[in-house]
Parts: structure tokens; C-alpha cells; sequence
RNA sequence: GUGCCUGUAGCAUAGUGGUCUAAUGCGCUUGGUUGUGGUCCAAGAAAUCGGAGGUUCAAAUCCUCUCAGGCACC
């Protein structure tokens, strides 16, 4: 894997730039649509090309518990399952262990080997060390693998962060030990950083991540329930000593304005689950970033689109008084149609993004979303 | 025509003398959802218990009449 900065700005960290991975390039900033078991709920991989996705998030967790790496490696790898020839970055499944493998009774549990956690299926006891999970994703066929991180809960303790650093950089160093055994080709491998809202743990686990020589850096233990403000500081905490000459992912981000922020902040890459999960509900994005629910009664005879603005397929096609009516009455249609219009909001603003940057306007353009 | 059964929010039901200031589910209204457990979670509005009269300290609950629906028999 490659990446190399394309364009920077001056009153800025924001920065556009080309990842070159094991199956194509990408231009960054870029939003990765999540795909947790080999799907982006309720749309194929060609309406996903459509509106814009150019690489998928998949899931390590939920395809080791279901179907398995070794399915998937025998039906040809995930792209070939799947039908999509872009790139794929797997979650490492470091937070899942801890957001679904827990049982009412028992808890998920990092010891100094790995994690111990149990499946949401089937409560069955499940172990993932630093060089598993690497293994499973290498198996799935993945083009950029994430290592095993210890993602604290929020809120967490000191105490609990310091572990959290320190066991997600001793098993940063087996990773990087690991993947230099295996046959990686063109992939590229991530760290992750953790820290919670300490200052200096943030600090200390970025150098402890980047002194390895990792493809890329990622932000983890953000957007875990400490809110829009803490999340900025978390990452101004480490903005500035990103190592610019690798790509940086802030990890489960994010609303629109998110996106903006963190791009200041010199962000490059971003997945996130509510695009399609707010359509499943919903919830539609406006192009002035403002969130709806198509629920609400006065979209009962609206035959405008959702926003007269957007240009997405949903609401060139589709009235407002439509869409309302196939989720009141759980049309999967509607779910499809929506999350279509999420992703064409998010990614029609990256391309504006990505845009404003190399023309140097970025902090113009969307200053009024900065602060 | 005679007998029996049933009438409780928009719908389906629970409650059969006092803890009913009437409950639950669906629906409806309004929020929420940030490294996805796919129809979730939270809050809210909405019923003078078919109607009228009576018994009782007290009635959705008992009695009488009446209206509506169903069933059976003539």
C-alpha cells in the first residue's frame, strides 16, 4: 500500500491525496461506507459505485462469527463474494469485542494475550489475539487491515485508558512483528490509537503507534458516546503530530460536519455507520447538513423531494409524500431509497471537499462549519 | 318473533363491585441513533368503559330499559 499527499493548504491541515492500495486508488479525504458482513445494508455494490462509495469498511467480528474466513477464502475472497472490485478495509473487530461480545452475566475481558469475549449469536466464548485478527482479515481478502486495538469504553478511568494504551501498543509491536511474516503483497496495515480525553495518553499512544512502521494511523476510542465537543479535543490533542506523510483514518466518524472538522484537522479517511443506519430510521440529511425524519407528519403530502437541491437518484426520482409512505409502512424500498440519499449527501460533499482543497479554498468554503 | 352471546382509545384485547386518576399491544405524534445485533429505543396524545335510568357509601363490573353486531331456534 501507498499514499502520497496530492495537495495541502495553508490555513488548514486539510489535504487531498491518492492511497494506492492492492485493488485500485482512491482519492482521499474519503468516506468509506460500512459494509460490517459483506453488505452495505439494503444496497448492492453497483447502486453503492453509483452514489460514490469507492472503497467498503467490512466487518472482522461479524464474518469470523458468520460465515467464517475460511468460507469466504474458498468462495474466492470477499471482493469476489461480494461483487466489488474496489479496495476493502476490515475493522479489526478490537470494538466490537467490547460494544456486542458481552453477555448480560459475562463481560468482555482484555488480558496481555488478547481478548476474550463472547458471540451476540450464540454466547459462544471467543478468544482474538493481535496476530488472529490479521490472520482472519488476510484470509477475507481485505486490502487494508486494522489492528487488534483495547478501545475503552467511555466514560473510562485513567487507570483503565493507561491499560488501554499500553496493551494496544504491545499488541501494535506483535502486529507489526506478525505482518512481516505473512505474505501481504500490496496491503497495508494500520495502527490505532486510543488515549480516551487524556491529553497526554492520546500523546503517548500516537508516538507509541507511529514509531512502527504502520501504512497508516487511526484514530480509535472517539464516537463512543463522549459528544461532538469532547471528540474534537480528542483529536486536536494529536492533530498536529500526525506524521503527514501517512494517511490519517479517524475511525466511526461521522456526520457531515464531522467530516468538515476533522478534514481541518487533517483527516483522510472516515467510515461510519449512520448514513445508512439514520435511512434505516428515517432520518435524511438536508444539503445544508441539517437532520429530518421523513416521519414527521407534515411530509404527508409533500411532493417536493427531500431537498430540492440534491441531486442524488432518490430525489430526482421521488417525492418526500412517497418515501414517507413506504417507511411508515416498512417498504424495504424506502430503507434502500434513503440510505441512496445519505451516501449521495456525504459523498457529494467529500467531492466539494476535496475540490475546495486543491483550489485552496477549503477554509472559505466551509469556514462557517469550522468552529 | 323468541332465546343466548358480545359491545372498554383508530384497531385488537385485559380488567367482572373499592389498589380504575381504566391497563397492554398495534397504529398515531415528536425526539434519539457516530470503528452497525435491519424495522430499534425514549417520550407523548388519545377512552366520560354503546346509550339512558336505577341499586349501592362505592359501578366498566349488579339490575331494568334501549341501541348495535353475532349465533341459535321459530
Amino acid at each position: 500500500m501507498k499514499f502520497r499527499v496530492s495537495e495541502g493548504n495553508k490555513d488548514s491541515l486539510a489535504r487531498t491525496g491518492i492511497l494506492k492500495t492492492s485493488h485500485g486508488e482512491v482519492q482521499t479525504p474519503v468516506f468509506m461506507p460500512v459494509a460490517t458482513s459483506g453488505a452495505i445494508k439494503t444496497l448492492n455494490t453497483e447502486e453503492a459505485r453509483a452514489v460514490g462509495a469507492e472503497i467498503l469498511l467490512g466487518n472482522t467480528y461479524h464474518l469470523h462469527l458468520r460465515p467464517g474466513e475460511e468460507l469466504i477464502d474458498r468462495e474466492g475472497g470477499l471482493h469476489n463474494w461480494m461483487n466489488w472490485d474496489g479496495p476493502i478495509l476490515t475493522d479489526s473487530g478490537g470494538y466490537q469485542a467490547f460494544s456486542l461480545g458481552a453477555t448480560r452475566s459475562k463481560q468482555a475481558k482484555t488480558t496481555e494475550e488478547g481478548v476474550r469475549f463472547f458471540s451476540h449469536l450464540d454466547g459462544q466464548k471467543l478468544f482474538f489475539t493481535p496476530e488472529a485478527v490479521i490472520d482472519i482479515q488476510l484470509k477475507i481478502g481485505s486490502d487494508i487491515v486494522m489492528v487488534l486495538d483495547d478501545c475503552a469504553p467511555y466514560p473510562a478511568t485513567e487507570k483503565r485508558l493507561r491499560t488501554a494504551i499500553k496493551r494496544t501498543g504491545d499488541w501494535a509491536q506483535r502486529s507489526i512483528d506478525h505482518w512481516q511474516k505473512c505474505k501481504v503483497g500490496e496491503r497495508g496495515l494500520f495502527g490505532i490509537i486510543q488515549g480516551g480525553l487524556d491529553k497526554e495518553l492520546r500523546q503517548q499512544s500516537l508516538k507509541d503507534i507511529q514509531n512502527l512502521p504502520f501504512d497508516g494511523i487511526a484514530i480509535g476510542g472517539v464516537s463512543v458516546g463522549e459528544g461532538k465537543d469532547n471528540m474534537l479535543t480528542a483529536v486536536d490533542y494529536v492533530a498536529n503530530d500526525l506524521d503527514p506523510s501517512r494517511p490519517h483514518y479517524l475511525m466511526g466518524v461521522g456526520e457531515p460536519v464531522d467530516l468538515i472538522r476533522m478534514i481541518h484537522r487533517g483527516i483522510d479517511m472516515f467510515d461510519c455507520v449512520l448514513p445508512t443506519r439514520l435511512a434505516r430510521h428515517g432520518s435524511f440529511w438536508t444539503t445544508n447538513f441539517k437532520r429530518e425524519n421523513i416521519r414527521r407528519a407534515n411530509f404527508t403530502s409533500f411532493s417536493g423531494p427531500l431537498d430540492p437541491e440534491c441531486r442524488c437518484p432518490t430525489c430526482q426520482t421521488y417525492s418526500a409524500s412517497y418515501l414517507r409512505h413506504l417507511i411508515m409502512t416498512h417498504e424495504s424500498l424506502g430503507l434502500r431509497l434513503l440510505s441512496i440519499h445519505n451516501l449521495w449527501i456525504i459523498f457529494d460533499l467529500i467531492r466539494q471537499i476535496r475540490s475546495s482543497i486543491k483550489n485552496n479554498t477549503f477554509s472559505k468554503q466551509f469556514g462557517a462549519h469550522l468552529s
